[in-house]
DNA sequence: GTGAAAGCGCTAACAG
DNA sequence: CTGTTAGCGCTTTCAC
């Protein structure tokens, strides 16, 4: 691997200027700047990322912390990932992935390493350790989510609200009076003051208020089985209901298979509502889901763009907020039943 | 930030003592160890990583080049990277995400920065010129999938053959002698002399002649849609058919969901088994799925185990192939239908 | 416009 | 066992 030095003897000049080719950081005549750009080439010189960061004390290395909690990334997780692996490596940033604990420690750690320049924190509760920790160390960071003290700046976010709202009023205008809010369980730790259950479940009551229609909540677990278990509670705790709202969308996969699996029909019978979901989980049942869209490519796109502004320009954007997208079920014309009976 | 100068100073000794007790490098007297690790404590001090870097030539840097193909990861290829970071962390290595384009190009540049110690090759094709890219500059690395040419070391991947002959085993085993086989579309550039295509469907003729039953092979797009159209296709094309392999778990789930909204029960009228499906996958459907599942996770530890064991010891592990495993559906009692009618 | 030189913080001989 | 010292490859003043 050829150095700088090795360009620079090759061209005939000081190692500075050569630096100063490579970073465009200083006027050099066009002459030797082609010399120069012609030995980087002849000897297929790149610059050493390690020596570079040294000396200026960049790295140009970002770090994706997402806890690593017993849940799976939903679908709008790894969509995050993608658009911000991607969006960081258009402004010349690396991404590196940091499955840490919950907790403050690991990450002092990590940054005390100065091996980032910033930090992403995924999944930001209410009351997070992780956020303290990187005050703490004056490390620029971007928040995904919002812990419960609104001066944490530069977070962005899902707008639980409109998503909510959205949701509800959607349903309530399909004629929906008996609508079941499912939030997730929050008797673990981790969970517990999870920023989304909270938030939703504020603008569900809400919202209902505002409707006039009785706010009716279940909790339940976050997966396809605990879902299905729900198909079977749900016609026995609320008779009544017309409509459900889940707020997981693995959980709101469960329950819309378990409800047509006992012969009821969606929408027929009762509509169902996936809250914070991609569109990918949508497609996975037939009849479809109803989703609020979860805009997770846009959430990668924008932490990754606050954060290099914040460390770049020293300003702190403002939080932004994003809206979660109505997308119907798409109308299933019931297709021609097949006849069919062999083995 | 203190530097192991300041932790010289500190403890009253010279900063290659300080280096030899962090490092743990050479043998230092109990008396001033102490000494040091009580200044280091004192001042909170922590390597910087990036000086460390430059001066050892390892960054302990691993990069995770994942093809952005046009398709999203399946379940496994989350769990892929999830248990990759995971274990790259205990080795104490971080975990670069590296979204390149399919060429080699990219991939020369960022290991020219020097800025990891090895390369994880996600998605290898049969003829992938990343392989070659990476062979030209020595980096160490490790793929995950084969090249056709069987010189190409140091490569976990899954046992095509096994997964495949298991599938067609166990549906053989129920009865089955009109099996179907969906393989993905080969038109894209992309994907184009895909391995797993290429040997799941050698497999499939393989295991089919052995057991003396015509294979009939068809081509479906990777997603639900997809899967739900084939649907349609599969008893116009193939009105014999009492099974079908599916390669993809997204068809494989369109699929399903479609052939019941159509009134063909499952398993009773046919059978459904999902090819390199993760268990996650499984349970989106009512009735869940059969699948034989991938080893997502075992294939990211032992990717990273290999890579290490390649650049510490410096020998180049045999290639692993690991198997699938056969996950039956869960057995459905019919639930009791619930009378439902309102609205 | 170009060069000399002093670091960036640490590792790793080599001496002692 | 501990200290001295020469780099690692590049950035960045400060002169010229």
């Amino acid at each position: 691997m050829p150095t700088m030095r090795d360009v620079a003897d090759h061209a005939g000049v000081s190692i500075a200027t050569v630096s100063f080719v490579v970073n465009n950081t200083k006027p050099v005549t066009a002459a030797t700047r082609s010399r120069i750009e012609a030995s980087m080439k002849a000897l297929g010189y790149r610059p050493n990322a390690v020596a570079r960061a040294l000396a200026s004390r960049r790295t140009r290395i970002l770090a994706l912390a997402y806890p690593m909690l017993d849940h799976r990334l939903g679908g709008s997780g790894m969509e995050f990932m993608i658009a911000a692996a991607r969006t960081a490596s258009t402004y010349g940033y690396h991404l590196m992935m940091w499955p840490g604990a919950n907790d403050g420690r690991e990450l002092t750690e990590l940054v005390g390493q100065q091996l980032v320049d910033g930090v992403i924190l995924m999944e930001v509760q209410l009351d997070d350790p992780r956020v303290a920790a990187l005050k703490a160390t004056a490390t620029p960071y971007a928040l995904i989510g919002r812990t419960a003290d609104p001066s944490d700046s530069l977070h962005v976010d899902i707008d639980f609200e409109q998503s909510t709202s959205g949701a509800v009023q959607h349903l309530h205008d399909l004629g929906h009076r008996h609508i079941v809010f499912v939030t997730g369980t929050q008797d673990r730790e981790s969970y517990y003051n999870y920023g989304p259950y909270v938030r939703t479940e504020r603008a569900f009551r809400d919202v209902t208020a505002r409707l006039g229609v009785a706010p009716v909540i279940i909790e339940s677990g976050q997966d396809t089985t605990a879902g299905r278990d729900l198909a079977h509670r749900l016609f026995t705790e609320c008779p009544d209901t017309t409509a459900v709202l889940v707020l997981n969308e693995f959980a709101a996969i469960g329950l819309l298979t378990g409800v047509i699996h006992r012969g009821v029909r969606v929408p027929e019978d009762v509509s169902i509502m996936s809250m914070l979901t991609s569109d990918e989980m949508a497609t996975y049942t037939q009849p479809s889901l109803t989703i609020m869209r979860s805009p997770g490519t846009a959430l990668g796109e924008l932490a990754v763009h606050q954060l290099v502004q914040r460390m770049t320009k020293g300003t702190v954007p403002d939080p932004v907020l994003l809206p979660s997208t109505l997308v119907p079920a798409e109308s299933t014309a019931p297709p021609p039943a097949i006849p069919y009976g062999r083995r």
